[in-house]
DNA sequence: TCGTTCCCCTAGTATATCTAGGGGAAGCCT
DNA sequence: AGGCTTCCCCTAGATATACTAGGGGAACGA
């Protein structure tokens, strides 16, 4: 236990993160924040205070539309589902994120100093 | 030409890929970001509004010495180099980093609604 | 009745990045 | 000399996103 620094999650990942949940069906927040924990390995812990107005911006833009629904608990809930627009944004961001993490592991990757010539310093 | 939306970067990387690049060897904000871009096959644009403030936000918190001297094309330029707290930063986050892709990763290959059962949505 | 789980929400704060500027000095070309 | 490009540094303000720290309510089982 006692994670020192727990991950969390990366800023600009959520929003792609909710849309491909949602891509698998319709789902509330309350469930789409434990999908993404679980589908994660528990790694990633989305914060209600993260959630909620994300789904509002993506509402706001045309990705999602809601409709308050009863769970499957019996309890009040308001379902997203993905508009066009918002299947068309999940495309383009999991190409964005698949460019951008091809090339920061290049980077990652290359090649660190052996004897990194320092040469002068100080 | 015409990028629609450039990636140019995710947030939160931008110190890792600062730390990695320096851990080559000393370097100036100038020739990191030159670098980056270089070694992220063009993909990654570091731009200076972003930069230095992070270098600073770096040395600031031991991460980072820093040293005026002379480029290799003449000019007065200010080398950063990783500190022993550095490179422990890099190490953290290095490894942070491949914790949430994978993570990330894991959300994103989940299985996608064949039918997706959108049951009587509406 | 009490505690837990499920479910929604927002205001304020913190932080990172970008935009859009600022400057200066080296070196080449005319 | 003047003008242009490249290299090199910097910051203030706007913007976006996530987190903290609360708020509430209803279902259900003990």
């Amino acid at each position: 236990m006692a994670r020192n620094k727990p991950p969390e999650l990366l800023p600009g990942t959520l929003d792609l993160m909710i849309l491909k949940t949602l891509a698998v069906g319709p789902n509330h927040g309350y469930g789409i924040a434990r999908r993404i924990k679980q589908t994660s390995g528990d790694v990633l812990h989305v914060e209600e205070g993260s959630l909620y107005p994300a789904l509002h911006r993506l509402a706001k833009r045309g990705c999602l539309d809601s409709e308050w629904r009863s769970s499957e608990s019996n309890r009040r809930a308001k379902y997203y589902r993905l508009t066009r627009k918002g299947r068309t944004k999940l495309k383009a961001q999991t190409r964005n994120w698949s460019q951008l993490t091809t090339a920061i592991d290049k980077v990652l990757s290359a090649r660190t100093a052996e004897k990194a010539a320092t040469k002068g310093w100080a």
